[in-house]
DNA sequence: AGCACGCCGACT
DNA sequence: GTCGGCGTGCTC
């Protein structure tokens, strides 16, 4: 009989920027869980870390490295990422190069990084949950039309053959891809299964969350965002992790969520940008959550109304499954598209005579008018007409934008406030004047020229306080002839029934951008609120307004759709090796002293890749990025590309090994993100 | 990330 | 003569 071992060696994931595990010894009969909490001493500090892996110590140790230090104390009985989690969490921090164990903390409730025990915890919390108390209203309510059932069939069909696929769910604005979600989860409660449901950052969740709660009436959901106290982040992870919420909705870190009897995974609108983290951890919460269906072999839906090129591309290679849903119920007509030339109009508020006509007619009719512009505040601009001065931000290198409602000004980039000046600080002329405009100077305009409509403007600004934005939203739901305004926010999630007219304005920046991505992003903004336009029985009309009226892109979107125009964009990737036909990481470095600063350091990264992996790395750069210089740092940026990922995977491995020493680093900043889409 | 160690400037 | 500035390096 083998005697019990009764000492381990155990590794740790550390909270800490560093790439590798540490080693810790631990005495006793049997090895802590993997996946449990652990105290350590780290330095001159203890610290919870989580365990990786454990080890029986070999008898004698004595050519090891280090001597070991014994774990503090153990923190929980039972795993808090299980096993399959675990290798999730390892697979993501090898993928995005990024620090094992800030990935593993990251992708937990902030509550479990202080070393308190679970157990004390669960016992405040288990036993209040609350299920949502509306009853089930719809269920057997609405019939799918023949094109959803056909939908649905198809991906029930493709969920029982093996080897699964992601499926991609291209379905237009209205078209019910929530109605298929519904369908799909419904069957799963029986069998005591759970879904994870993903949906993109925005103040919206609420909207969905509502229609989940009035299908499946008590099933117990958990919902996880942003918005969330650390309490109550806690809670719904615990009840995800327990088994008890069925259903978990939340926004790209629930990716993360423990869910032991996780049946299917749903990605909701899955091209926004908002599911990649743009700071530290730089995931994909799409991306991931393929990895997770794949890993536990159950499988996932990814809806959308326009597919990222990516995920065309994967569906276009049967690396997916793809189906269509090309009908709005209820509505006969797609909205019509039209372009307009503002170069030949002076134009008022912003708008050509032919949009101010179309809104006084639709007004006319007592029916609902949305005005998009994505810049909020007064005006970009305040200057001087007399010297030409131009109030810019002392911190970044961007001109700041007047509030006319606070009279401040205000950076976008790095938030910094300053009062208005009453004369200019170059010359003293006490006439200073605006530039261009944002949704508060147009909602004044609108609401002027039209002085008996009601005006709401929706933007971060006016719907900064909590409730504010369902005020708003009430107003818009309960009064007929009306001018909505506002940014980004409006494009997503919301249902105006009587919106039949929709105008956007200055889209010319992403049309001219250098950013590759641009006009991806535009056509998925354009279709994303063009399909606000004439929901219900009623037609839409969109009307984009532009100098740059022959952009070929611009009309192939307008004239043939967005799946030509993807294409077409897939085609001038394809030329370029640019993803998906290539694979891309960014190095970011940001420098307090200057540009140069920031510039030198990368091209020492650049000049390390030519000697070692140069056949195989293109490098773009180094440059300076879009935004040359935010909240006081020089940024730049050196963009890698390969046609192979490993050998891009290979380059990041070099760089980022320790013994690389890169001299000169001192005051810089630097990062790697991995399948980078944000280039500013 | 923290935290300590380590050399150079203005102070009780 | 010291207090402290943050540059550099380490954490099993």
């Amino acid at each position: 009989m083998t005697q019990a071992p009764s000492r381990y060696i155990l590794h740790i994931a550390v909270p800490r920027p560093l790439r590798t595990l540490f080693s810790y010894s631990y005495a006793n009969v049997s090895a802590p869980l993997l996946g449990t909490r652990v105290l350590i001493p780290l330095g001159k500090q203890s610290a919870v870390g989580l365990v990786i892996r454990a080890e029986i110590a070999p008898p004698e140790t004595a050519d090891s490295p280090f001597t070991l230090k014994p774990v503090e104390a153990l923190l929980d009985t039972t795993p808090l990422p299980d096993a399959h989690l675990l290798e999730l969490l390892h697979w993501a921090a090898r993928y995005y190069h990024h620090p094992v164990g800030e990935v593993i903390f990251s992708a937990l409730p902030v509550a479990l990084r202080k070393p308190k025990p679970l157990s004390s915890r669960l016992q405040k919390l288990l036993g209040r949950y609350e299920a949502p108390t509306l009853a089930p209203i719809e269920r057997n309510h609405l019939q799918l039309t023949d094109e959803q059932q056909q939908c649905l069939h198809s991906i029930e069909q493709w969920n029982l053959q093996a080897p699964l696929r992601p499926i991609l769910l291209h379905g237009i604005t209205g078209s019910g891809k929530t109605e298929i979600y519904l369908r799909l989860i419904a069957p799963l409660f029986a069998a005591g299964k759970q879904v994870l449901v993903i949906v993109p950052e925005i103040g919206l969740t609420p909207q969905l969350l509502l229609r989940f709660a009035h299908f499946f009436g008590d099933t117990p959901m958990a919902c996880l965002h942003s918005a969330l106290s650390d309490g109550e982040r806690m809670k719904a992870w615990l009840q995800a992790r327990s088994g008890e919420a069925r259903i978990i909705i939340g926004t790209r870190s629930a990716i993360f969520t423990p869910a032991p009897n996780l049946a299917l995974i749903v990605i909701d609108e899955e091209h926004d940008a908002s599911l990649k983290q743009q700071e530290g951890f730089r995931y994909h919460a799409r991306d991931l959550a393929i990895k997770r269906a794949q890993m536990l072999n159950i499988p996932i839906v990814m809806g959308t109304a326009t597919p990222s090129l990516e995920s065309l591309y994967n569906a276009d290679t049967a690396r997916f499954h793809y189906v269509r849903l090309n009908q709005r119920p209820g509505t006969t007509r797609k909205p019509d598209l039209q372009i307009q030339d503002t170069r030949p109009f002076e134009l008022q508020a912003g708008l050509t005579p032919h949009s101010l006509q179309a809104i006084r007619t639709t007004l006319a009719r007592g029916e609902q008018v949305m005005v998009f512009l994505n810049r909020r505040g007064f005006a970009p601009a305040l200057y001087c007409p007399s010297c030409g001065w131009q109030a810019s931000c002392q911190h970044c290198s961007v001109k700041m934008t007047w509030h006319a409602r606070r009279n401040k000004l205000v950076c976008h980039h790095c938030g910094a406030e300053q009062a208005t000046p009453l004369r200019c600080p170059q010359c003293q002329n006490p006439q200073l004047t605006t530039q261009g405009q944002g949704t508060e100077r147009l909602e004044l305009a609108l609401q002027t020229h039209f002085p008996a409509a009601v005006v709401v403007r929706i933007d971060r600004d006016s719907t900064s306080r909590k409730g504010e934005l369902e005020a708003k939203l009430a107003t818009v739901r309960s009064n007929d002839p009306l001018i909505l305004v506002g940014t980004q926010m409006l494009a997503k999630g919301h249902d105006f029934p009587n919106l039949t007219l929709v105008i956007i304005l200055d889209i010319d920046q992403s049309l001219l951008s250098t950013d590759y991505r641009a006009l991806e992003r535009l056509g998925q903004l354009l279709i994303q609120v063009a399909g606000r336009a004439g929901r219900a029985d009623k037609a839409g009309r969109v009307i984009l307004q532009t100098s740059q009226p022959d952009h070929p892109m611009l009309h192939q979107l307008v004239g043939h759709g967005y799946t030509p125009f993807a294409r077409q964009l897939l085609e001038d990737r394809k030329r370029w090796h640019f993803p998906p036909f290539g694979y891309q990481a960014l190095i970011r470095a940001s420098s307090t002293a200057s540009m140069e600063k920031a510039l030198q350091f990368l091209e020492q990264i650049s000049q390390l890749l030519i000697v070692t992996d140069g056949a195989d790395i293109q490098r773009l750069g180094p440059i300076p990025a879009l935004l040359e210089k935010r909240a006081n740092r020089y940024r730049a940026q050196l963009l890698l590309g390969s046609q192979h990922r490993a050998a891009l995977h290979a380059a990041l491995l070099q760089l980022l090994n320790p013994s690389v020493k890169l001299p000169g680093r001192s005051g810089i900043r630097w990062s790697v993100d991995v399948d980078p889409i944000d280039f500013s």
